[in-house]
DNA sequence: AAAATTTCCGTTACCGTGCACGGAAATTCA
DNA sequence: TGAATTTCCGTGCACGGTAACGGAAATTTT
């Protein structure tokens, strides 16, 4: 079982490294005869190149991007940005380095614009969480005809040829959100309260929630009435008294469901009330977890944006240096289910 | 932004680069003098070690032992195997391999004989899941003075000089436990069944669950009666017998806990009589799964045996190859509920 | 046919570490 | 004090590829 070299070629071809490595990277200056011969023997001998000698020789550090929605303290996208951290030390070794780029979430114009930035770095590979069906496939496009390997996390748009996908399914994220709502036992109405700057918009994920949150309720509760309510993420004020309302019009309600990660924004208003409310939300922010520890919020559901990242950047690694591919394409993960109990060590 | 080699090491220190990798690798035959000039200036420059040179200098395989309970086919310690695989992958650039060796759980003779054919072996690691304080003890002395890093998982006795420890912290899992099973409402009687090999031997994690779960009752449920029953894994018909009976004597149990990963065993029996019991177990093994998916089981707690291995073995590769000491040294992992609603995707 | 190109290929200096080997310096022994 | 060890350290090759450089051979141009 010896291991095949570049030299053990070029002695049996009667050429030199120098040439076989020409072939090896087709580089050209290698007459027809010359490359028949050198392909034939690699063939022959199975050989494989020592990735380690390689990358040494080469010595470049080359770059991840990463495409995220621009993220303030405490929101959803921060954590993600916490997996960066993570992969950077796992991927150090392998002479590669992330760099993030951010864009407006609710703007496609940004979008676009941090596609050109994005490329104008030059990246040997790109993770992105995609907001915008069309803009994206322009951008997967390029990224494909400039052959830079990418992969989705999040939100799994279809693209040509990424690499692989993270992320949880959506409309079983939102069929198990109203299982840990309501179980088996019927409810007369349950509240559903959605972000004001969405109601247009109607992201892909957001929609899918939705659905499989309804599908849940349709086969186990058919009875139930959902209300929604629309609030404003910058303006407390206006969510409390859109609240009290709320609660002045329909005060048997004892279910709240939030099928996104800010349920913490109604924690000030249930906290003030003390009626006994179930309410179950999405995502391990830190606000979201102080909440379901004090008991105010009764389950979090939490996907782990941080595991996506993080494997999403592995995957592109072994991708680049190793030129593994993944087993899987699209990889959907656990999701987590949180507890006032099982919270603490999260 | 220079790349540091360990050339410029031996340039600023006035030694050769041979004197500087002994220090590297702590060989010995260097003068206290020059070991600490080149330790400070390594520290001072943020010197690293190049992945690629040293693995394509080196070439050599290096194997880290897996000291793991025997298992059979769909047994919780298989789960734990299956780690294995998965870190195979990512420490295969590293030229490092895992092997395992496996002993009988409830014979601590064979715990110590596997521990010799570890040392055999010559490891270059091990992570080991330990069940016998003192031989473990023991052990972990000889892997000391040979200087052989190790980890534990799964079980944390104390055992000086380990590398990592993860696992599930057992006393708040036992809580949790309790939790699912009976939530907030008051229940009068609830059966913990436990099986029999165990009854003497009370190793460390199974008694702190327990008592996490009676702590549980107590504080959310004083009233309540807990009862206890015994089965045999090895043998159903008895399992079936012995359960018959125990509702022939109390037939107002609606809620049984399991506080290890064989509550399939009494699926049998609670597929038979099809009165409404909430059942609650441990660990994500396929039967356990499958009776969740069915509705038999409510509710696992789940540990992840896998991810323990995994992370473990990683540790130590990081600790091997790179020199690097993981920040944490005890890592208690994330308690994952699993309900028939996110069953599937794990 | 000589000169100018072009094609094709070998040589060689790296890339950053690991480690065997041998020798100088310091220490112990006789 | 000279010999024998021991301690400590430098030298130099190996690991398997990469790519610049330059030169010989083949081809084209004048």
């Amino acid at each position: 079982m010896e291991k095949i070299t570049i030299n053990d070629i070029a002695r049996l071809t009667g050429l030199s490294k120098g040439t076989v490595d020409r072939v090896l990277h087709n580089r050209g200056e290698v007459s027809k005869k010359s490359y028949q011969k050198v392909m034939d023997t690699i063939k022959e001998l199975g050989y494989e190149p020592n990735l380690y000698a390689s990358l040494l020789a080469r010595a470049e550090q080359r770059t991840i991007a990463l495409l995220l929605p621009a993220h303030e303290p405490g929101t959803y996208w921060e954590l993600a940005a916490k997996g960066e951290a993570k992969a950077q030390a796992a991927i150090k070794p392998l002479s590669l380095v992330t760099r993030q780029f951010n864009y407006n979430q609710y703007s496609a114009d940004s979008f676009r614009e941090a596609c050109a930035r994005v490329l104008e770095s030059n990246p040997a590979g790109v993770v992105m969480a995609p907001m915008f069906q069309y803009e994206t496939q322009v951008f997967a496009q390029e990224l494909q005809t400039r052959s830079i390997p990418y992969s989705l996390i999040d939100t799994k748009l279809e693209t040509p040829g990424y690499l692989s996908f993270y992320g949880i399914p959506a409309y079983k994220s939102g069929y198990l959100c109203a299982a840990m709502l309501i179980g088996e036992g019927p409810v007369k109405e349950v509240l559903i309260v959605r972000i004001m700057r969405d109601k247009g918009r109607q992201s892909d994920p957001t929609v899918l929630r939705r659905s499989g949150f309804m599908d849940y309720m349709l086969e186990h509760n058919p009875g139930c009435t959902i209300r929604s309510l629309f609030i404003d993420p910058e303006d407390p004020a206006a969510t409390d008294s859109a609240l009290d309302a709320f609660f002045d019009e329909f005060p048997g309600v004892r279910h709240i469901a939030m099928l996104n990660s800010r349920v913490h924004l109604i924690v000030p208003f249930l906290e003030r009330h003390p009626i006994d409310i179930r309410v179950v939300g999405f995502d391990n922010l830190d606000a979201n977890l102080d909440a379901l520890r004090r008991g105010t919020v009764s389950a979090l559901i939490a996907q782990r944006p941080e595991e996506q990242v993080h494997q999403a950047i592995q995957a592109l690694a072994d991708r680049i240096v190793f030129q593994r591919f993944p087993e899987k394409t699209d990889n959907y993960q656990h999701m987590d289910i949180l507890i006032r109990y099982n919270a603490e060590d999260y």
